[in-house]
DNA sequence: TTTTGAGTTGTTCGA
DNA sequence: GTCGAACAACTCAAA
C-alpha cells in the first residue's frame, strides 16, 4: 500500500486543502500529516513573535482535530528537507506532497527539498492551493504578468467565469487513517510554546486554528460586514473588516472559502437578474464586490512578486534606486523612527496606529496606508525600514502582500499613486477618524482632548491643554516634523529622480 | 504599429 | 462646508 507524506506549510486547515485531498485520495486515506519547524525561518529577521505565536496555535488545532479522526500532526524541527528524507527512511513513505507557495524564500526552500527528496527516490508532487489563480495562469495577451491591477482583476474575473469556477470550488476535508502505534515516538513529544522558541509574546493575539477562522468567516457574512464593507471598511474605529488576514495568512481558511461566501451573499442578494434591486441592495452587492477585490489584490501583489523577485529587496521600479532617503543625519533618522515605530510622532493618527500595532499585532488597512505614507514620505525614510518593521510585528505578515503595499505608499511598487499625490495625516484623520473615536482608543493621554483638536493636539492653547490633563511636549509630544515642509521635499527628491531616469521596471 | 482609455485607496485651491 | 477642477505626464493593456 502506498503512504504519502502531506508536509503542511501555509495551509493549516484539514477543509478545502488540495494537496491533503489529494494525498488521501492516491493513498487510499494512509497519510501522514507533518510539519517542520524550520530553524532557518525561526532564526530570520522578519519573524514576528505574533506570527510565531498565531501559527502555533494553527498547530495545535491541527493537531487536535487530526486526533479526533484517528490520525495525529507529526511536527518535526530542524531543515526539511534533512527532515523529511529522515520521515520517508523511518515511514516507507513513497511520496511527498505539498501546496506551492510563490515567495522568493519559499522557491528555494522548496526547490532545494524536492531535489533532496528526488535524490532519495521519493516522488514529490505540488499542487496549487493559497491562491484561487497562480502567477502563471493570468498573462496580457503578450503573455506577460499584469501590472496593473484593474487589468489583472478585469482577467482574473473572466478566466473565472470562462471555466474556472472549478478553481473557486471549495472541496471536503479528506478521510485519514490512524498512524500505526510504532510511530508513537516519531517528531517532538509536544508542540513547543512561543516563549519555549524564544519568542516573548506582548500582545493579546486572536485565537488561532482553523474553527475560529470559519467561525469569523461567518460573523463577517452574518453580522452584515461584508455587505457593508465598502462603506465601512476605511475607518478604523469600525469593526469593518473581515479580521481574516492572519488566518489566510496561514492557510486556516482558504482563499476559495472566502470567495463561494462572498458569492453566496451575491447570489442571495440577487437571485436573479430580473429581481428589482432596491439601493439597499446596491449596497450590499458593492460591499462584497469590494471584498472579493481585496482577495484579488492578494493574488496581485503574489504574482508581482514572483515575476519581479528583484522587488523582495529592492524598487519594484528601479529607476528610484537612485532615490535618496533620511535627512543626511544618521541621528536624526534614527530618533525619528523610532518615534513612528513607538507610535509618538504628534500625528495622532499616525500614533494611535502604530500602538495598535504593537499591542495588537495587527492594524487595520487605512491605517497601514496612513502611517506607510508618514514614514516614507513625512520622515523620509527608506520603506525597507517599514516594510522590516512591520514583518517583525504583524500577526498577519506576508512577504508579497506586505512588500507590495509598502512599495505602493512609497511610490516606487506597481500602480504607484503621482508622488505629488502625499496623505496628508491630519486630513486622513478629519476623513476617516470624524469622532475620533480610534485615536482616543489607543492615546489614553489624549483622552479628555476636545475633538476640535483632537487631530492636531500641538494646536490646543494652554489652558485647554491644562483642562484637558495634556500638556504638549510633555504628556503628547508636538509633532516631530512639518508635514507641508516635508511633502516639499519629497517631491523634489522624486522629481528629480523622474527628470533624470526614463522608467523601466526591469 | 498606432491609437485609445484608463489608472485603489489624494490634496489643494478657489468658487 | 461642499464641489469641481487642476495637479503632469506616463505606462500599461487591449483593440
Amino acid at each position: 500500500m502506498t503512504i504519502v507524506i502531506h508536509w503542511f506549510r501555509r495551509d493549516l486547515r484539514l477543509q478545502d486543502n488540495t494537496a491533503l485531498s489529494a494525498a488521501a485520495r492516491d493513498a487510499g486515506g494512509a497519510v501522514i500529516p507533518v510539519f517542520v519547524l524550520d530553524n532557518d525561518l525561526l532564526r530570520g529577521a522578519d519573524i514576528a513573535p505574533a506570527r510565531v505565536h498565531f501559527m502555533l496555535d494553527c498547530l495545535r488545532e491541527l493537531d487536535a482535530t487530526l486526533r479526533r479522526h484517528g490520525s495525529r500532526l507529526i511536527v518535526l524541527r530542524g531543515n526539511p528537507a534533512v527532515e523529511l528524507v529522515r520521515l520517508v527512511q523511518r515511514t516507507g513513505a513513497e511520496a511527498v506532497y505539498f501546496n506551492r507557495d510563490y515567495t522568493p524564500t519559499a522557491l528555494r526552500r522548496d526547490a532545494r527539498v524536492t531535489q533532496t527528496l528526488q535524490q532519495a527516490g521519493v516522488d514529490v508532487q505540488t499542487f496549487k492551493d493559497s491562491v484561487i489563480f497562480e502567477p502563471s495562469e493570468l498573462r496580457t495577451g503578450d503573455g506577460q504578468p499584469y501590472t496593473v491591477f484593474t487589468p489583472y482583476k478585469r482577467a482574473w474575473l473572466n478566466r473565472l467565469s470562462l471555466g474556472g469556477r472549478a478553481d473557486a470550488q471549495p472541496i471536503d476535508a479528506p478521510r485519514l487513517s490512524a498512524l500505526p502505534p510504532s510511530w508513537a515516538d516519531i517528531g517532538l513529544s509536544a508542540l513547543p510554546t512561543a516563549s519555549e522558541l524564544g519568542f516573548h509574546v506582548e500582545q493579546e493575539l486572536p485565537a488561532g486554528g482553523e474553527s475560529e477562522g470559519l467561525r469569523r468567516l461567518s460573523h463577517f457574512k452574518n453580522s452584515g460586514a461584508l455587505q457593508a464593507y465598502a462603506a465601512q471598511r476605511d475607518f478604523p474605529a469600525i469593526e469593518g473588516t473581515s479580521r481574516l488576514s492572519p488566518y489566510l495568512r496561514f492557510g486556516a481558511i482558504s482563499p476559495r472559502q472566502c470567495f463561494a461566501t462572498a458569492v453566496s451573499t451575491l447570489q442571495r442578494e440577487f437571485p436573479s437578474k430580473h429581481s428589482f434591486s432596491p439601493a439597499a441592495s446596491d449596497t450590499k452587492k458593492e460591499g462584497a464586490d469590494a471584498w472579493i477585490s481585496e482577495l484579488i489584490w492578494r493574488e496581485f501583489y503574489a504574482q508581482i512578486l514572483y515575476h519581479f523577485p528583484h522587488a523582495n529587496t529592492g524598487n519594484y521600479r528601479r529607476e528610484y534606486d537612485g532615490l535618496e532617503w533620511g535627512s543626511g543625519n544618521p541621528t536624526l533618522d534614527e530618533i525619528r523612527f523610532n518615534a513612528w515605530r513607538d507610535g509618538r510622532t504628534g500625528y495622532p493618527i499616525v500614533d494611535a496606529a502604530m500602538r495598535q500595532l504593537r499591542q495588537t499585532g495587527w492594524m487595520h488597512n487605512r491605517a497601514r496606508m496612513i502611517v506607510a505614507s508618514f514614514l516614507t514620505k513625512d520622515l523620509l525614510l527608506d520603506w525597507r525600514l517599514g516594510e522590516r518593521h512591520f514583518m517583525q510585528q504583524l500577526v498577519d505578515g506576508d512577504p508579497a502582500s506586505n512588500n507590495g503595499g509598502w512599495q505602493w505608499a512609497a511610490g516606487t511598487g506597481t500602480d504607484a499613486q503621482p508622488y505629488f499625490r502625499i496623505f496628508n495625516p491630519r486630513l486622513q484623520s478629519e476623513r476617516f477618524d470624524p469622532e475620533g473615536a480610534f485615536i482616543r482608543r489607543w492615546l489614553p493621554e489624549l483622552e479628555r482632548v476636545p475633538l476640535e483638536y483632537l487631530h492636531a493636539p500641538h494646536t490646543m492653547p494652554a489652558l485647554v491643554q491644562a483642562q484637558s490633563g495634556c500638556t504638549i511636549g510633555s504628556d503628547y509630544p508636538a509633532p516631530i516634523v512639518d508635514h507641508a515642509v516635508q511633502k516639499e521635499e519629497s517631491i523634489r527628491r522624486f522629481s528629480e529622480i523622474a527628470k533624470k531616469a526614463k522608467p523601466s521596471t526591469r
